[in-house]
DNA sequence: AAGATTTATGCAAACGTTTGCAATTTGTTT
DNA sequence: AAACAAATTGCAAACGTTTGCATAAATCTT
């Protein structure tokens, strides 16, 4: 760095104009001749030049940041480490800088009860995307109708007075269940914790698949990580043996969980047991037996969820939207 | 929101004192007397009042942000999905709130080459983490000697200007190959990307490990993802069979390749091939078998960078320092 | 009890942009 | 060529903090 940082001031002495001629030329204004804005966009970029965000934001009261906060129950181990979560904020990331804007990350301040004040008063950011709507709804209904601007990745089925993005989550378990059913499967396990909300959803398509089918729904109710249910398996085969042969599993993690389980025991997948996970995770496609799986959108719903923040900030009012969602057939339920 | 935005102004005008009060007491300045300090900061709270980051940040010259970017190389495709980089990047953050500071977000800027210009010179952020040096350090080194407040997490055995936090790769590699020759291996395949800096070194420790046994180093060149992998050992069982009876793996997601590929043709692990990994992501316990894999402490890691990147706003020169790593024995390698 | 300290507060000038309005230049019409 | 319209530029006032310096109030000193 040669000498001190230059200002717009110093640029317009530099060119013989003023700074409002430089302003405007470097945010591409119309009202300058166009010969005037090439000529001083090149000087900026000659002398390295770039404006001071927090000066213009100050000035024009927006940010272009958005604020990324993952949402995880305090009470989960669903943790930070969760692949699908950490992808979802890999896809959103490039969907914001699609539209020019910044991402804010966050993961520990959900826990504070006035995040939205934080990010938004304090004009860190002009609006929130919450991925997950883990099991309290409440604080995120609290801080819309407080009027920030807000999006979640979540379950569209949701009511609620916020715009929520995400698969449609009945339909995944439905269409996983009704693949189990289809390859034989009769005792399907539903694997997962149906008290939450995306998960919910899925619970209700598998039951209406079973119930279809006049089967017998089987739930097996744990915290939605691969240790839980690897020990949930474990602990059913332990005290009922081998009960069931086939598994829908809320999450790629629970049910490599639950793969880990049977495979140890011997239990052949899918011979003995049909497999099915959700989220289709890179890993799904790796393991082996690879995992059959619902593919949940992510590139696209990530877009949505940014034009939908946008709109809001436009001032329109905006509606939840389902995404598309997929049965990834692989091995696991194969038969 | 019931009116509008409030200001410091306000504030002070609701309390009775000047701006210059409030400002100083909602920073906890000794300056102003501690029953005011209360005061003024309770009728903050009780009226949600923030302060307007722009506004401080320009007059400071401060921003409390740190940018992280994520380096990945043009030509790989170790993507944005790999779980460990993700893994880094939520550590970090909580390392980074653990000192006040936020964290921005960036995958895609590390192309356009002007990063650390956009980064700081446009006081977006006040210093940089970059995670993963890839193969392109000249653009790093440029940065960091252009004065950009830098740190990096990599390989810390580089030579290098700025300073570099990472695990010691020659160490883990060493290990990885010792507990495979221990185990009884005697043809230990080194899976990965020699080309790339920590990989490298990870090499580097197998080759030694190798010579000291009086073993036969071989390595096969892949890109460092589980496709790849996959591939790679898939061929080399084609074209030679199985003329090797350990893996050392580059990273965990490449190990997953190579124990699909192998699996595939039931070929045992451990039995008839030891398998070690690198990194110790989640999937590596769940996995079946449960993968072997040299852990790198990435939560020490993480503060650490923080540490020195804040040693290095503050005008201290900072060195690059090597993270403990270990072993984490499990039934890959077992026998 | 009056001066000398110490402690607590207020004044006002920055920080570097953007933008409504006025002023200037250029082009067009009669 | 004068009068008008259109295109281009500049002036100056914000945006909401923080902070050096000056001032006022409280405490101490002799």
């Amino acid at each position: 760095m040669n000498d001190r940082k230059l200002k717009l001031a110093d640029l317009a002495k530099l060119a013989g104009v003023s700074t409002s001629t430089v302003s405007r030329a470097l945010n591409d204004n119309p009202l300058i001749k166009q010969e005037t804005r090439d000529k001083l966009q090149q000087l900026a970029k000659k002398h390295n030049f770039s404006l001071n965000t927090a000066a213009s934001r100050l000035r024009t009261q927006k940010t272009n940041v958005v604020a990324v906060i993952i949402n995880l129950d305090g009470d989960t181990e669903q943790s930070i480490n969760d692949p699908f979560l950490l992808k979802i904020v890999g896809e959103i990331n490039l969907a914001l800088n699609k539209f020019g804007l910044e991402l804010l990350l966050s993961n520990s301040f959900m826990a504070s009860d006035d995040w939205a004040n934080y990010f938004i008063n304090s004009r860190r950011a002009d609006g929130i995307i919450v991925v997950g709507q883990g099991k309290s709804q409440a604080n995120i209904e609290a801080a819309a109708s407080a009027g920030v601007p807000l999006v979640v990745w979540g379950d569209p089925k949701t009511p609620s007075s916020y715009p929520i993005v995400g698969s449609d989550n009945y339909l995944g378990g439905r269409l996983a269940t009704e693949h189990l059913l289809a390859n034989g499967a009769k005792n399907i396990l539903f694997l997962g914790d149906p008290g939450h909300a995306e998960i919910s959803e899925r619970h209700r398509g598998y039951l209406d698949a079973i119930n279809e089918a006049k089967a017998t729904p089987h739930v097996v109710s744990i915290d939605i990580t691969s240790s839980a249910a690897y020990k949930g398996i474990n602990q059913l085969l332990v005290e009922k043996g081998l009960c069931f042969d086939g598994i829908m599993a809320c999450s790629d993690m629970v049910a490599f969980g639950a793969m880990k389980a049977l495979k140890e025991r011997y239990i052949s997948i899918p011979n003995d047991v049909a497999l099915v996970g959700f989220d289709d995770i890179a890993m799904a496609d790796i393991s082996h037996p690879s995992l059959s799986s619902i593919k949940q959108n992510t590139q696209r719903a990530s877009v949505i969820l940014v034009e939908k923040l946008l709109a809001q900030l436009a001032g329109q009012s905006v509606e939840s939207q389902v995404v598309e969602i997929e049965l990834v057939n692989r091995q696991s339920s194969q038969r």
